[in-house]
DNA sequence: AACGGAATTA
DNA sequence: TAATTCCGTT
């Protein structure tokens, strides 16, 4: 079955676990809890709420029946329940939503897609954003391995691309769960099915209504990270809904496709066009792996991947990447015939080095797609000794790449705090395949979540090219988080630093406009030294910010993760939550890096596909 | 209500 | 790996 080693990423294995797959009989509990929230019948039990991704539940005990139902634990009741969600905290699937009731709230982030190329949660629900997650070439990526286990897996990574057929095939197997002991549900059972039925009519119905409502989130999550001013204003050019829409290329067939995504309220849809995933982020070629690579040869077999992806995706010229002086050669579309016109706000596609499009709103390229959450490093671990796990984190880091992520390359004799290498950050951990994120929110709302989002972008992101057209955008202000944040954050704040390259030409606009109130600060200069850049540099953070992009958000935590573990280890609490500040900066800020938003409606697709539901028990 | 450690299970 | 089960603490 599909190890890592047979679909080439280098994801954690559990991401590739046909566990982990919407029809896989073992469903995960936030599966399952993203199947009670597309179905409206469900409604009263569960339901999204608020914030992107956020969902209430509102009879705990009800869930807790059916999800024990589901994997045949009749004695599972909210406090067990409760303790599962707990633990996607640590993989950051969830968090909670403080000071709310019952109430959590899904890092589309940090989800783990790879089983759901298709999720597109919250965006869109026109778009289909169904790239599959496998990048052309390979990604290389992996975060951080936690375990030695992981550490072993990761040396198969590179591979061809079968993930997203194997998750299809898997979806089409479709996915019953049948309980051999069937325990005192049936009644539950048999009323899910039912529902079920139900649902698919009452569902589309309701996809309707929605398609109207914009909520204010929707206008994050555009892609490209980048907060210009363009992406902002974009107009929600394709409103036609397409719900239906299969997506392109995948193959999923099923009901899939057809049931669309549902949308939740808060998920409601983006109406950008995110463009969509470029799947390719990385690099095809094997050394790219966890280091940079500068040799142009390199750069053009990462191009050329990329571009080939571009166009077997459909995806938007501007995800074209385009680095001086390398030509890619195009490649050939696989098919032709499609205009997929319509997820792309833009033109079809022109040259793909050319750069932007006229419509340059986003000109940089998106890569990216999905993300995995890191590990979390173990809580235990933590315990079990500092020096131990020390040690062996700063290994694992150095094996991959040169420099670990966190803290832990800095083994060396630098400092570690302040560290500024963005790029080992980037190279490592992260790519994944996620999705959405939180980081929207901030953007959005504002909320809460701090800790997540953001801190990914500091690193990196500035080196824009000047083809911005606006000239943008780039820089996210490492601080701008609350600052009451978190720890973890703070630690991102030291990374920052690296950003800013004034020199060349401009740029920057705003740093983020956002950021937040204080103004001064923000100019996300940095001190470091940063200017003279080597060209070899530039590069560097050109591939940082693809790279970036890519996974974005998150990758971070992981790094916070094990700070946390280092450091502090008590405490995590304040992070979150947001019951703060809701809603100040929304216009404001942009984001800082903006994943896009893609995820809600693919994981609303998903999730149908999930469905299946109870029956068999 | 919520958190999270620890042991246990599949 | 992903819970499940218990349980003490906040």
């Amino acid at each position: 079955m599909k190890t890592p080693g047979e679909t080439g990423f280098a994801f954690p294995e559990w991401a590739y676990k046909p566990e982990s797959s919407p029809g896989s009989r073992q469903i995960q509990l936030w599966h399952f809890i993203l199947e009670l929230l597309r179905k409206q019948e469900y409604n009263d039990v569960i339901a999204w709420q608020g914030d992107y991704g956020e969902f209430v539940i509102k009879d705990p005990d009800e869930v807790a029946r059916l999800w024990g139902a589901r994997k045949c634990k009749p004695q599972m009741n909210y406090d067990k329940l409760s303790r599962a969600l707990r633990y996607y905290y640590n993989k950051r699937i969830l968090h909670k939503t403080k000071g709310k009731r019952f109430t959590y709230k899904f890092n589309f982030n940090k989800l783990v897609l790879v089983n759901y190329p298709f999720i597109d949660m919250g965006s869109g629900r026109g778009v289909p954003q169904s790239a599959p997650p496998v990048p052309t070439g390979g990604t290389h990526f992996r975060f951080p391995p936690s375990t030695p286990s992981e550490v072993l897996s990761s040396s198969e990574e590179l591979r061809s691309p079968g993930v997203f057929s194997t998750v299809a095939r898997r979806m089409a197997r479709g996915s019953v769960s049948d309980c051999s002991d069937g325990t005192s549900t049936n009644s539950e059972l048999e009323e899910a099915a039912a529902a079920d039925e139900r649902a698919v009519g009452a569902d589309r119905a309701f996809r309707g209504l929605l398609a109207p409502r914009l909520p204010h989130e929707s206008l994050f999550r555009f892609y490209g990270g980048h907060p210009n001013p363009a992406g902002l204003a974009r107009p929600a050019p394709r409103v036609h809904p397409d719900p239906l829409s299969p997506f392109p290329v995948s193959p999923l067939p099923g009901p899939g496709g057809l049931l669309g995504p549902t949308l939740s309220p808060a998920l409601s849809m983006t109406p950008t066009p995110h463009l969509a995933y470029t799947p390719s982020p990385s690099l095809s070629s094997p050394m790219m792996g966890s280091h940079f690579s500068f040799n142009p040869e390199d750069m053009k077999h990462y191009l050329q991947a990329h571009t080939q992806s571009v166009y077997n995706y459909h995806l938007s010229p501007r995800a074209f990447l385009h680095y001086p002086n390398i030509v890619v050669p195009q490649p050939h579309r696989p098919t032709p015939e499609k205009p997929a016109t319509h997820h792309l706000q833009g033109p079809p596609m022109p040259h793909p080095l050319s750069q932007q499009p006229g419509g340059g709103e986003d000109g940089h390229p998106s890569p990216f797609k999905f993300k995995l959450q890191p590990p979390p490093l173990g809580r235990k671990q933590r315990e079990a000794g500092s020096s131990l796990a020390s040690s062996s984190s700063s290994n694992h880091s150095s094996l991959f790449t040169g420099s670990g992520p966190t803290t832990g390359s800095a083994a060396g004799g630098a400092p570690p705090k302040i560290k500024v290498e963005p790029v080992s950050d980037l190279s490592e951990e992260d790519v994944e395949v996620t999705d959405i994120s939180e980081e929207d929110e901030l953007n959005q709302n504002s909320e809460d979540e701090e800790g997540d989002l953001f801190l990914p972008l500091s690193r990196s992101r500035h080196f824009h090219l000047n083809n911005r057209s606006s000239g943008s955008p780039s820089a996210p202000p490492p601080t701008h988080m609350n600052p009451e944040d978190d720890p973890d954050d703070d630690e991102e704040v030291f990374k920052t630093p690296a950003t800013p390259p004034p020199g060349s030409g401009g740029g920057l606009p705003f740093p983020l406009i956002g950021l937040k109130t204080e103004p001064g600060q923000a100019a996300p200069v940095s001190p470091g030294g940063t200017r003279c850049i080597p060209l070899k540099l530039r590069f560097k953070r050109r591939w940082s910010e693809d790279q970036r992009m890519e996974a974005d958000g998150e990758r971070e935590e992981a790094e916070d993760k094990k700070v946390r573990g280092e450091g502090e280890e008590g405490k995590r609490e304040g992070e979150e939550d947001n019951g703060g500040g809701r809603g100040v900066i929304l216009g404001l800020m942009l984001p800082p890096a903006p994943t896009q938003r893609r995820a809600s409606s693919e994981l609303q697709r998903a999730t149908a596909q999930l469905s299946l539901e109870n029956a068999g028990c």
